[in-house]
DNA sequence: TGTTAGCACTCAATTAAATAGAGTGCTAAT
DNA sequence: ATTAGCACTCTATTTAATTGAGTGCTAACA
C-alpha cells in the first residue's frame, strides 16, 4: 500500500484524532491541525483519494471521515509512533509481577494489570499443560476406592486428579511406582511422556507385571487429562460496558465468548506460534464477536521458550500506541517473573525435537 | 397484611400476568380473566385499594398496574401456587448431578443447571473451607526452598499450597510430621484444627522441638489459608442481557458484583444460616446492583449438615413458581450427590460444640 | 352499601414537520 | 496543483399533532 507522504500525515492525524474523540473528522479540522499549509478543499480531495483506496469512509454524506479496518491496519503497521510506557505504569507492573508468587497468581496478576491499565479487557493464556515438562508424580490414597494423583510440572504448577482404580494398591507399591516415574521421565515434555507411556503399554503388554501396567495406565490418565483447569484468565470484562461502538448485542456475544473461551483460546494459540506482538483488527480475527474489536497480543516465555500469550481486547478504536506498549511490557515482565522466580531449580530438559 | 379474598385473586392474577407479559395490566384485562363476574370499574376500585396498600402502582396515570416490591413479597409468601418441576427437567438434573463426579465438578454442574433451566444466572456457594473437616495432610518437597502442602478435606476436595519454609526438612521428617497430624486431627473441623494449632504453639512454645514447632507453623499456614480458590461459581451471566427491566448500567453493576463476588458471598452466607428456601426481592437484599433483581436461594447439605447455598439471580419479574422449584430440586439433588458419592468413607467427626 | 355504566381526562408513544449545523462534492478561478 | 465558494445532503434536535390505552370520578342502580 503506497500513498504519498502528505496523505500519510493526514491519515495518521485523522486516525489519532478519531481514536481520541470518537467522532468523524472533517476536512477543516484536519486542515487546522495538520501543520501543512493546505486548505480544507485540498484536504477533501485527498480524503476522496483515501476513500477510494478504502482507508477511510464517511458514515454519511455530510459527516467527516472515519478509518476503515484497512486504515487501522496501515496505521498500526507503518504510521504508528509507539510511545514508551509511562514509568508509573512500569513500576506498577514490576511491583505486581514481583517474584515470590506462584505461577497461577502471576498469570492472574498479569491479566488484572492488563485490564486495569488499559481500562479494557485483559486476557492471559495459561501455559499448555501438555507442553510443560514433567517434574514429579505422587499418589495419595484417599480411600480404598479413590486415589489422588498429584502432578507437578517444571513450571511449578500443581495438578490434581482423583482416580478410581479397579484394584487397590499398597502405599509401598504406589511409592515405588511413583519413584520409577519420577526417575524415568523427569524433565520430559508431557506430550512426550504420554507417547512414551502409550508405547510402553503397547510393547510390553504381556511381559509387564500387572501392577506396573495398571500404574502406567493410571499415570497415562493423569498426564493426558484435558478437563477443567482454566486455560485462559480473563479480567475486566465489565470495562467493555459503555463503549459506544460496542452495542449491547455485541457485548453479549463477547461475554459469551469469554465464557466459552474456545475461540479465544484458538486465537491466542494462533498468535503464540507467530510470536512477538500480534494485532487482530476487526474481522481479521475471523470471529464474529470480535467484529468491532481489536485484539493486541504478545507471547510470553519461560526461560526463553514461548509458553503462552496474553493480550488486550477492546474496541477497534483503541489507543494502540499505549496498548501495544502495555501488552509488550507486561509480556516481558511476566516472562521474567516466571523464569526467575525460583521454581526451576532442576536442569532444563533438552528441547524436544 | 390482610386483604379480602377477592382482592387476593385479582392481585395474584395481576402479578402472574405481569410476569408473563411484562406489560402493566389494566382493569379490563383483569375483568376478563379473573373469572369473577365483575366490571372493570369495580376492578378499578379494588386496584385503587391495592395501590393504597402499596401492593401495586401505576407507572403513569393511564397505564395499568404493576406489582411493587411489597406486592411481589405478598405474592411469593402466600399467593403463589408452586408448580412441581417438569419431570423432563428433573431427569436432566438427576443426570447431570449423577454420582462419580468430584465435588468441584458437581458444584459447577449445579450452577450450570440452574442457569440453563431458568435461563437466568446460576450461583453456587462452594462449601467453606474452614468448616470442612480435616482428613489428610501431606508434604511434598518441590525444591530445597519450596514445599508443597496438600490438604484433603472430608468432603473430598483437595487444596494445594506452596510453602517457603525457612529451613529444609528431610522427607522422613515431613512424613513423620504429616502422620502425626493425620492421626491427631482427623475428622476435626478445620477451624478447630486451627485453634488447636494456635494453642499448641502458645502453650508448648519452649519445650517443643524446633522441628515439630516449625511444622506446626507450616500446617497452620496451610489450614488457615484464605486466598484463591473460588468461593462461588457463577454461570449464565450473559442470560441477563436483553432483559428490559435490567438496563445497561445495572447490568454492568451486576457483572462487577459477579466478579468481585464479595457481596454475593455475603448474601449467600446470610441465607445459609437461615436454611431452606429464601427469596430476596429487589432492594431486600440490601445491595444496589440487585435493586431490580430477585435472588432465590436454597441451602444444600452434606450428610445432613448444611454446607453451602445455591440460587438463581434474575429480574424481579421472574417466574417464581418455576424458579423456586428448580432451585429447590437442584439443592436437594446436589445434597444427595455430594453425600452419596463415596468420598466419605471414614466415620463422621463429632459435631463441634 | 356494593356495583356498574359512562364520560372526561391524562399521559406515553408515535408520527410529521421544521430547523439548524456540519461537512461534503464540485466548479471555476488562481 | 491549489483554493474559494456555493449548492447540496444528511443527521440531529426540537416542536407539534395524533392516537390509544386506561384511569378516576360521578351518578344511577340493585
Amino acid at each position: 500500500m503506497m500513498i504519498n507522504p502528505r496523505a500519510e500525515i493526514l491519515l495518521k492525524l485523522l486516525i489519532e484524532r478519531y481514536i481520541a474523540e470518537g467522532q468523524p473528522v472533517g476536512s477543516r479540522t484536519l486542515a487546522k491541525h495538520a501543520g501543512l499549509e493546505l486548505s480544507s478543499a485540498t484536504i477533501r480531495n485527498i480524503m476522496a483519494d483515501l476513500e477510494e483506496l478504502g482507508l477511510v469512509r464517511s458514515p454519511h454524506t455530510s459527516a467527516g471521515r472515519v478509518p476503515t479496518q484497512l486504515g487501522y491496519r496501515l496505521f498500526v503497521d507503518s504510521l504508528l509512533t509507539i510511545r514508551p510506557l509511562q514509568s508509573e505504569h512500569v513500576r506498577r507492573i514490576e511491583g505486581d509481577l514481583g517474584a515470590d508468587h506462584e505461577p497461577q497468581q502471576l498469570l492472574e496478576a498479569a491479566s488484572a494489570l492488563l485490564s486495569q491499565i488499559t481500562q479494557l479487557t485483559g486476557v492471559v493464556r495459561v501455559p499448555r499443560r501438555d507442553q510443560a515438562a514433567f517434574r514429579h508424580l505422587e499418589f495419595l490414597t484417599l480411600s480404598p476406592k479413590r486415589l489422588l494423583a498429584i502432578l507437578v510440572t517444571q513450571d511449578g504448577r500443581v495438578h490434581n486428579r482423583v482416580l478410581q482404580p479397579t484394584r487397590t494398591y499398597s502405599p509401598a507399591q504406589l511409592t515405588e511406582a511413583a519413584n520409577y516415574f519420577n526417575a524415568t521421565y523427569s524433565g520430559m515434555q508431557l506430550t512426550d511422556v504420554r507417547k512414551a507411556l502409550v508405547d510402553s503399554l503397547k510393547q510390553d503388554s504381556e511381559d509387564m507385571q500387572s501392577v506396573i501396567r495398571a500404574v502406567v495406565e493410571m499415570a497415562n490418565a493423569v498426564v493426558s487429562e484435558v478437563r477443567g483447569e482454566d486455560e485462559v484468565v480473563v479480567s475486566g470484562e465489565s470495562n467493555l460496558f459503555g463503549i459506544p461502538e460496542i452495542d449491547s448485542a455485541r457485548l453479549r456475544q463477547l461475554f459469551e465468548a469469554f465464557n466459552t473461551k474456545q475461540d479465544l483460546l484458538h486465537l491466542l494459540d494462533q498468535s503464540m506460534q507467530a510470536g512477538g506482538i500480534q494485532i487482530f483488527i476487526g474481522s481479521e480475527s475471523g470471529y464474529e464477536p470480535l467484529e468491532d474489536c481489536s485484539f493486541v497480543t504478545a507471547s510470553y516465555s519461560l526461560d526463553g521458550r514461548v509458553v503462552g500469550t496474553l493480550g488486550v481486547i477492546g474496541p477497534t478504536r483503541m489507543p494502540y500506541e499505549q496498548v501495544i506498549s502495555i501488552v509488550d511490557v507486561t509480556a516481558r515482565l511476566l516472562s521474567g517473573a516466571l523464569s526467575s522466580d525460583g521454581y526451576i531449580d532442576f536442569p532444563q530438559p533438552p528441547a524436544s525435537s
